[in-house]
RNA sequence: CGGGGCGUAGCGCAGCCUGGUAGCGUGUCUGGUUUGGGUCCAGAAGGUCGGAGGUUCGAAUCCUCUCGCCCCGACCA
C-alpha cells in the first residue's frame, strides 16, 4: 500500500478527549475516529488490526472444533422473556421498536439465541459436545463508556457457548476451551493471565478472567509466584498445574483468607480481554433445550460461555505495547508487517530503489506500507514511529546510491545499514 | 443518575470575569526554500463563537432553557 493512496490520517496534538495512552494512540495513529459516546468508526488502520486480531481468534477456535455461526445483532424480546432475564438486564440492554411497534433489543450477548438455535436442531447426546460460537458487535448501554474502544458501548466480541451432557464433560469442554485462550494469546504475543474470578450464583471454581499485564490497567490480579514460572504451552499438563495455582482477581482475593502465605503472594495490573464461564443448565433449563441421553431420558445440557473483547483488545494491546513515540505492535496482529520511507521523493535513485523494495516485497505477499507522500524526513520518521509498523526500512539518497538501507526494529529500537541484498535474504524467499 | 468540567477555524487553545469590527499555534492551499527526526519565508482560504430564547443601541462575553462531549463514583467483554 502507497501512503499517498492510503487513507491514514495521523494527528500530531493529542486529542483533548482522550485521557488513556490506548485511545490517545489510536485517535492519533488514525485507527479510530469517536461517532459519539462510546461509539467509534474503525478507519482502516484500525480495521487491519481488527482484522488481525479475529482471525486469530478464527483460526484457534476453529482448530479446537468449534463452530462458527453469525447471531444478528438484533433479537426479539421473547427469549429473553422466555429465559427471565428480560427485566433483570435493565437499563443497559438497548431496546428498539419497529414500524408494528414490536420490541427488539440490540444483543448485549447471545446465550438466548444460541439455546435456541441449539435446541431446534439438537436432540440427542451423541451430538455433543458441541461449541458454537461468534465474532460479533454487541452493544451495551453502559452508564459511562470511556476509555475510547476500551470500554465502549458497542464493541466486537468473540462469544462462545458450549454445550455438554454432563457437568464433567462440561468442565473438560471448559479446558478445552482455555486451552484455545491460551493459544490466542500465545500467538497474539502478549502476557495474559488467566486469573480465578466471581462465579457468581452458580459457584465452584469454573471461571477465570483474562488479562492482559499492563501498567495501565484498571484491574488487580493476585497470583501465587508460580505462576511467573509457569511456560504456557496449553498442553494439558500446564493446565492442570495452572489450576493448581492460586490467582484471583481483586474482588475475589482476601487477604485474610488467602490459601498462600504472603511470600509468595504477587500481584499485577491488567486489562481484562477475556472472561469464560460455566453456568450449567441454567438456560437450557429454563429455555427447554434438552437431549436424550444414554438411558433414553431427556436430559438439560450443560453449558459455559466464553468471552474475548476483540475491540478492546487492539487498546489492551497498545496500553501493554507502546512507547513515549507511539505505538510498538506486536508482528501477530500490525497493520503491516514493514513500512518503507522513501526520505527524498524527489532523488532518483532512491525513489527508484524505493519502487524496487516496495514491488519485490509486494510479489512475496508481505504486508507493506510505502510512505511515499511528499513529506519532510522529519514528518514521515514521526508518523511510521507514531504507528508502530514493526519494521522500518528507511532510504535516503546516500545510501540508495550504494544500494543500501537502514532497517529499524520499531520495538528495540535497533539500526542497521545493510544491503538491499541483505534485505532480501533476511525477509524474502526468492 | 449524583458530583465536576468543557463546547470559539480540520486539530489544540486564548478571548468571556469588566458587552463595542473574532484571535494565536498547528494543519490545509499557492509560490519559493529545505531534505536523516514534524525545515524556513511569503501569500491565501477557512468561524451563523454547539442550538434556541431573552436582556441591551450593541452579546462569543450577561440571563434562561436545551443538545453534545469529557472526568470522578455505582456497572461491565
Amino acid at each position: 500500500m502507497k501512503w499517498s493512496k492510503y487513507f491514514s490520517p495521523t494527528i500530531k496534538e493529542i486529542p483533548a478527549d482522550a485521557q488513556v495512552a490506548s485511545h490517545q494512540l489510536m485517535l492519533r495513529a488514525g485507527l479510530i475516529a469517536q461517532e459519539c459516546a462510546g461509539i467509534y468508526y474503525w478507519l482502516p488502520q484500525g480495521l487491519k488490526v481488527l482484522r488481525n486480531i479475529m482471525r486469530i481468534v478464527q483460526e484457534e477456535q476453529d482448530k479446537a472444533g468449534f463452530n462458527e455461526i453469525l447471531i444478528p445483532t438484533l433479537q426479539p424480546t421473547d427469549l429473553w422473556q422466555e429465559s427471565n432475564r428480560y427485566d433483570g438486564y435493565g437499563k443497559e440492554m438497548l431496546r428498539i421498536k419497529d414500524r408494528h411497534d414490536r420490541e427488539l433489543i440490540y444483543g448485549p450477548t447471545a446465550e438466548e439465541a444460541v439455546t435456541d438455535i441449539f435446541r431446534r436442531y439438537v436432540k440427542s447426546y451423541k451430538d455433543l459436545p458441541m461449541v458454537l460460537y461468534q465474532i460479533q458487535w454487541k452493544f451495551r448501554d453502559e452508564i459511562r463508556p470511556r476509555f475510547g474502544v476500551m470500554r465502549g458501548r458497542e464493541f466486537l466480541m468473540k462469544d462462545g457457548y458450549s454445550f455438554d451432557i454432563s457437568e464433567e464433560a462440561a468442565r473438560e469442554t471448559y479446558r478445552k476451551v482455555m486451552k484455545t485462550y491460551i493459544a490466542i494469546f500465545q500467538r497474539i504475543g502478549l502476557q495474559a493471565m488467566p486469573v480465578r474470578a466471581d462465579t457468581g450464583p452458580i459457584g465452584g471454581d469454573l471461571s477465570h478472567e483474562f488479562l492482559i499485564v499492563a501498567e495501565t490497567g484498571e484491574s488487580t490480579i493476585y497470583y501465587d509466584k508460580a505462576f511467573d514460572d509457569l511456560k504456557l504451552d496449553g498442553s494439558d499438563d500446564d493446565l492442570d498445574k495452572l489450576m493448581a495455582i492460586y490467582s484471583a482477581t481483586d474482588e475475589l482475593h482476601d487477604a485474610e483468607s488467602c490459601s498462600i502465605p504472603i511470600e509468595q503472594l504477587r500481584y499485577k495490573k491488567g486489562i481484562e480481554i477475556g472472561h469464560i464461564f460455566y453456568f450449567g443448565d441454567k438456560y437450557s433449563k429454563t429455555m427447554n433445550a434438552k437431549v436424550m441421553d444414554e438411558s433414553g431420558k431427556l436430559s438439560a445440557v450443560y453449558s459455559g460461555s466464553y468471552g474475548i473483547g476483540v475491540s478492546r483488545m487492539v487498546a489492551a494491546i497498545i496500553e501493554a505495547s507502546h512507547d513515549e513515540h507511539g505505538i510498538v505492535w506486536p508482528e501477530s496482529v500490525a497493520p503491516f508487517q514493514f513500512g518503507l520511507l522513501n526520505l527524498k521523493i524527489a532523488h532518483e535513485q532512491t525513489t527508484k530503489l524505493c519502487e524496487d523494495i516496495y514491488a519485490c516485497f509486494q510479489k512475496e505477499n508481505k504486508t507493506i506500507l510505502y510512505d511515499d507522500r511528499k513529506e519532510g524526513a522529519g514528518a514521515k520518521f514521526s508518523d511510521m514511529d507514531l504507528i508502530g509498523l514493526p519494521w522500518q526500512i528507511i532510504v535516503g539518497p546516500k545510501n540508495a546510491e550504494e544500494n543500501k538501507v537502514e532497517l529499524k526494529n520499531r520495538k528495540t529500537g535497533e539500526r542497521a545499514v545493510i544491503s538491499v541484498e541483505g534485505l532480501y535474504e533476511r525477509f524474502l524467499q526468492g
